[in-house]
DNA sequence: TCTCGGTATGAAATCGATTACAGGAAAATT
DNA sequence: AATTTTCCTGTAATCGATTTCATACCGAGA
């Protein structure tokens, strides 16, 4: 079942065919009856391989992640597919495992399978691979990663409304005292994520005090040692911001194990959402930035404004209120 | 940059480049290191959509999930890519998002790319649709559904090894007095749970009261709710296994709730090994399957076997020990 | 009536591989 | 030395679309 087969059956040629499958010129109405009776009553589709090969587009659209078992990626990929399906086109995902040379194959099958762009959302990067992307004009689309230029978007993640709305929350309810849990330092996402705290913080007038700033690693682990720590202060404060949602389980657990309440004693706030985060005792209040979002603009950007030279797309995170906040507790 | 321009670099007709590339036919070592020189220094790589259409192989495997943020599915994503990368074959993957009116698209997107086999790991089937995929002799496996036979292969979840470990595990602990909560009794893979537990209860010479019996529906609400049930009953059950992970979240809870201590009262096995699991207070004890193994599995089928006619494939059932069991409670 | 312009269509080249077939050279057999 | 095999290589058809270019047709304007 081939083109030259609806072409028969209709008596045209091939070339009309095309025409109307693609509507890439005017056919007469007359024609184009007959040739799509024929596609229906032959049930044919068009091989995609050989489109691609006469017209140099593939429709296929590549997504590179980290690892698709780190619970932030599924959400991103299933809007990513999504919205690509409905577009027609459809997409390779890779995985580079964190691994900063697997970067290399990646690249590699999307350039075999001659994607029309590409969506980057690892951190590992390699500045030459990327090249390679741009001198075949390929576009690109980051997420949260410097340099916009031509066929190069960006997806930026604009933290400082989450935050702030997290501490008018916090504020809302009395807390004067709020504490910070960061990410490893050497985590560019976890530092701005402080950076959007300590803004926040200035811009409502309150002052941070640097014990109120523990250091934590994006685990389970960090978050509850730094908690412990923070707990053997004379003050106490009443909230504690995390820098995400394993951190702030974290800082639950010490403040449990401290015999105190969460939020009676103290309030807690968490960072991404994680699906986890609403099955908790308390569910947790947390700051979520939209990965729907993020996979459906990202398709967006290699998408629809592929034709425009590259363009940087914001994305605001909101709170999420749940039960890990209430009033500050004013017997401390 | 094509195979033409190699074979002139080369001094050689595209047919030996071919040759070269694929590993077809002899080819002088002479002749082999000249090309591959060729090769290197344009640094060529072929054109895969040119390769489809030549030889008929897209070196694509579709695989088709309900959903990738159902947590059951992205390490089986994960593996199956993996190894399919491993192979030289890409990926493409398609959800359903549990509509099965979705799986006309998902079939017609692998038949348009022209995937060399497809796992279908989707509860929702269309019958005619698979059958499309039959007539047009693309190998299918399964996951845990029925029929097997000629390029139809399946993946055969094993639950008897992991039950049986499990009610070993809590009768070593001197349980006697074992309880399920069920998933949604609509649910095959619910129902095969339940029987397998029931099974290996009469292995161990254990009866089962239908007071021990609840129904849940695979949330956390739906344990909590028949656990409550049982609590109430005047002689409780000193273990409970619950259908899935969430249920027996639920089961937790109301045991909490009730006042009572896990695993010192009662102690809790869950079903699936979800990543939440191991957060739990406290993590859970719980039967999973291996969804590394899945997805391998799933792919070798296709790709290994796929000359020969399909087959069944088993995956067991292994128990994961953590902190949710402990030595039944005497003095009740 | 003749020419012009626009629309609809077809013939054939093209995309970049694979592969059937044919043929030549070298090695093995008689 | 003649013949048969075996091994290597090239020619050209093929896969199934897209797309350029040429052309036939039609009605409108001169």
């Amino acid at each position: 079942m081939n083109i030259r087969e609806i072409a028969k059956k209709a008596g045209v040629s091939t070339a009309t065919v095309s025409r109307v499958v693609n509507g890439t010129a005017p056919v007469a109405l007359r024609t184009e009856q007959r040739v799509r009776k024929a596609i229906e009553h032959l049930g044919y589709y068009p091989n995609s391989h050989a489109r691609t090969l006469g017209s140099g587009k593939s429709q296929m659209y590549g997504l590179i992640i980290s690892d698709i078992s780190n619970p932030f990626f599924p959400d991103v990929v299933k809007h990513f597919e999504q919205i690509a399906v409905e577009h027609g086109q459809e997409v390779l995902i890779a995985n580079t495992n964190y691994q900063p040379e697997r970067m290399k194959t990646c690249v590699r099958r999307m350039l075999e399978r001659k994607v029309d762009g590409v969506a980057i959302m690892t951190s590992e990067m390699e500045p030459e691979l990327i090249q390679i992307l741009k001198n075949r004009g390929i576009p690109i689309v980051f997420l949260d990663t410097g340099d916009v230029g031509p066929q190069i978007s960006n997806i930026l993640i604009d933290y400082d409304h989450g935050v702030d709305m997290a501490i008018d929350h916090l504020t809302s309810l009395e807390h004067h005292r709020i504490a910070f849990v960061s990410g490893p330092p050497s985590l560019t996402s976890a530092r701005t994520r402080q950076e959007a705290f300590l803004k926040a913080l200035k811009r409502k007038g309150l002052k941070c005090i640097s014990d109120y700033v523990g250091v934590g690693n994006h685990r389970i682990d960090g978050g509850q040692a730094a908690m412990e720590r923070m707990l053997d202060l004379s003050v106490k404060p009443t909230a504690v911001f995390a820098s995400n949602d394993l951190t702030a389980i974290g800082v639950i657990r010490a403040i449990h194990a401290a015999g105190l309440r969460v939020p009676e004693d103290i309030s807690v706030v968490g960072f991404d959402d994680i699906e986890l985060s609403s099955f908790l005792e308390p569910p947790l209040t947390t700051v979520r930035v939209s990965r729907a979002e993020i996979g459906t603009r990202a398709f967006t950007a290699l998408y629809t404004e592929n034709k425009n030279s590259g363009a940087a797309f914001k994305i605001q995170a909101e709170l999420v209120v749940r039960q890990s906040t209430g009033p500050a507790s004013i017997n401390r």
